[in-house]
DNA sequence: CCATTACTTCGACGACAGTCGTAGTATGGG
DNA sequence: CCCATACTACGACTGTCGTCGAAGTAATGG
């Protein structure tokens, strides 16, 4: 019987409105990060931790998922043993109006031409 | 007579296609250097590099003005003793679409709710 | 229970960006 | 000519960010 031992694992979203345009601008300067809003953009489903293709080991990878959801771009949260992601789009586009949008088409122009 | 002893002092600037996200991004994430941009969209005209408000020292002032240029989000130009300051803002939407004006728009909602 | 899988936490380290003050260079006026 | 003004260049310092590996924790399956 799967009787929890402890309280399911839970994660903290800061509601948008207490998130300021530093915060966001930081987390969308790594190009590790935008990797990762990408991915959820192309895959356009939610992705767990493990699923994402960025150059690090995965403990960055933990880092750089912890910024981008103290930034309120992503939300997580647990399915057993796997975290899943997705992008808060409709509400960072409420508090920031255009602003993920145009970074997310940015990126997949630079990816679209050759960029070698 | 004012012969110039040596040419007229220029400056160089980026075509807009060979930037890239990243180096805007870099740019725009530093608060002062969006104190800079805000300002140029605020006044609505050139401004030289002497009167803009930044709670730096002019020699730092110096390096955001370089860092903005070289990343293609201004245009620069002597006027005598004096380097105007211009906002490549239509070069920059047709560059990367909706950012710039984005963060402009964001800049200006932060500075006009009650931030303090 | 125990092992496995999936992610996290921690400390350490290296690189680099922002900052300053000082000294330098160019322009224009007296 | 010389000085004042406006900006720049340079070197130094500092804090912070991204990175890693090793050790830790939590759910799941046998």
């Amino acid at each position: 019987m799967a009787r929890p031992r402890t309280a399911p694992r839970t994660v903290d979203h800061p509601d948008l409105a207490q998130v300021d345009l530093q915060q966001v601008m930081e987390a969308l300067v790594d190009p590790v990060r935008r990797m990762v809003v990408s991915q959820l953009v192309r895959k356009g489903e939610d992705m767990s931790c493990g699923t994402f293709e960025a150059p690090v080991s995965t403990s960055t990878l933990t880092h750089h998922f912890n910024v981008l959801r103290e930034a309120g771009l992503i939300r997580q949260y647990y399915v057993g043993v796997t975290k899943m992601n997705t992008l808060r789009v409709d509400e960072m586009e409420e508090r920031f109006p255009g602003l993920l949008r145009a970074v997310i088409a940015a990126c997949a122009a630079e990816a679209g031409s050759g960029v070698d």
